[in-house]
DNA sequence: TCGCTTCGATACGAAAATCCTATCGCCCTT
DNA sequence: AAGGGCGATAGGATTTTCGTATCGAAGCGA
């Protein structure tokens, strides 16, 4: 991937917001000609026509404005590089706090909270709810202390303390023909369904272990789309548009319009860890672990 | 925005990945020597070691972590961006990108979702899940077509469609005294319990609502912590550490540790809006205004 | 109708950036 | 002690990007 394009990018991007070549050329710093032939070397990389050239100027052209909004959004975390090249020259350090995943909210999350709070009642602890491919990003980073996340093992430097096991549940939109039967569904019957699914990326361990049962049962996985997070997904299934794998963690919820239905096996997953940076493992997260031990018992000790 | 460093944070990502710039230098297409080259003016330029070199290669160091996660967004950002042109290329539309309060994921968005796949069956949709003050700038930035969000008048140039009014309800953890009683609660009883409130900054007009009825029932709102999300804020009521004023959207997934209950009045909040930018009215955006008007028949009309 | 202006495009050489190969220094393993 | 593997240094070559000059097309006003 080169990131020559980026550049390229920002380049298409400041021309269709000034509607014309010589303000964004004077916008960026160069002269008309050269911009002229970056834009028609970026043409010719994406292989679509961007802008329209007309005699008052330039306007996107269909396909130039369809990419608009993902363009803006690279270059704004373009800036936030930027901004967290500079924090990181002035070597910051972020303040404690915990990330935890949905599905782990209402199950895990607070008899973790009560134990800490126990053990330190003045103490401040911010929760910030992420995914766990977040999670483990905010982990490394060292903006939060410890994080509730779907990891089965140690990723060093992380360190995962198993607080459990966890099974997948179908969520099916209410009134679905596969809930006439009672008891647990066998996961093959959902081989014809549209799957709303999540990135990979949020938690490959997560994924692949969907994806793995679903091989299982006899048939590939159609992921008719994805959505950004776990409550987006249950959303998507609440308005009929397809069913979906999810942690028992998330069942506890209970949206109007979702059934879950346990699967027949059942169907292992992922469970919720405790997670932490093995190289920074500050008092915060020693004192998680603590009441981690104390409030789930049955836990893996940290390796 | 110099995004020429860009392409050296490219290679820099490279390599933290391969964990060797020999194989790095082979991944990107170039030879060992110009690789280290440029890693080491990337660090210059930066004033930030990246990299640790070791006998067996390379491997990041704690400044070169943290960059890496939004590194690997803006990768995989710009195979989206490639993605999207060769379906452009192939004569297909650009999907739609809209936001959703989580409040409203599953009253408002699924009419809404249904809608715009009742006129555009083969349109795909994305919903990123954000509080209102985030939706507002991707609103702002072009990031998003529209938005579900807790917004009560145009901002600017923000256009908002009221889709309905709202009202706060009380949530607390289960088995709360409080609870004793049957019936809407009046906001008083609250005068001395904890409070789990979400930051201003999320929805100002939200918050100074709950706010200011905490004040016409005579006391002052005590908010004992903050939390990041709607999800937390519940989760933090699960534990028992405090009390929330939340929408009657949140009330309808019953989370388990939290009870609701109706306050005397009612209490009325900020209801949830459909939300697009003036100056940007995409075609997904005109689509999802008639979607709502469709939907939501109530709701107001576009100024 | 004609001349002028404005727009982006082409052409060519200059400047800057990036690359190549050859080789080095260091450190570990055999 | 010798050899191998790692990243670093050095010097020149190549590629990329740029500026300036100029062009072609099209619209506008006299």
């Amino acid at each position: 991937m080169d990131f020559r394009i980026l550049r390229r990018m920002g380049h298409f991007l400041a021309v269709a917001e000034e509607g014309h070549f010589g303000r964004a050329a004077a916008r960026l710093g160069v002269s008309q000609p050269p911009l002229t032939a970056q834009i028609q070397a970026l043409e010719a990389e994406l292989g679509v026509r961007l802008l329209e050239r007309t005699r008052k100027g330039a306007r996107p052209t269909r396909e130039g404005q369809a990419l608009l909004p993902i363009l803006r959004r690279l270059a704004e975390e373009a800036k936030q590089v930027e901004s967290l090249a500079r924090e990181l020259r002035a070597g910051r350090h972020a303040p404690m706090a915990m990330a935890c995943v949905t599905s782990a909210l209402f199950d895990y999350l607070p008899p973790l909270v009560r134990g800490l709070r126990a053990a330190a009642p003045d103490s401040a602890l911010a929760v910030r709810e992420m995914d766990t491919a977040d999670a483990v990003e905010a982990l490394r980073r060292g903006e939060v202390d410890f994080a509730l996340a779907r990891l089965d093992r140690d990723r060093p430097p992380l360190r995962v303390m198993p607080l459990g096991s966890d099974a997948l549940v179908a969520a099916m939109p209410e009134g679905h023909a596969l809930l006439d039967e009672a008891g647990p569904l066998p996961l093959a019957a959902l081989a014809g369904e549209a799957l709303v699914l999540l990135p990979r990326s949020i938690s490959p361990a997560y994924f692949d272990r969907q994806v793995s049962a679903c091989r299982e049962a006899g048939f590939e996985p159609v992921a008719m789309r994805e959505v950004g997070s776990a409550m987006a997904q249950l959303a998507f299934v609440a308005a009929g548009l397809g069913v979906a794998l999810v942690s028992s963690g998330m069942a506890v919820l209970r949206p109007p319009g979702v059934a879950f239905r346990a699967l027949a096996g059942p169907v292992g997953s992922v469970g919720v860890a405790l997670v932490w940076n093995g190289e920074r493992e500050t008092e915060a997260a020693r004192a998680a672990i603590a009441a981690a031990r104390g409030a789930f018992p049955a836990a893996g000790d940290a390796a």
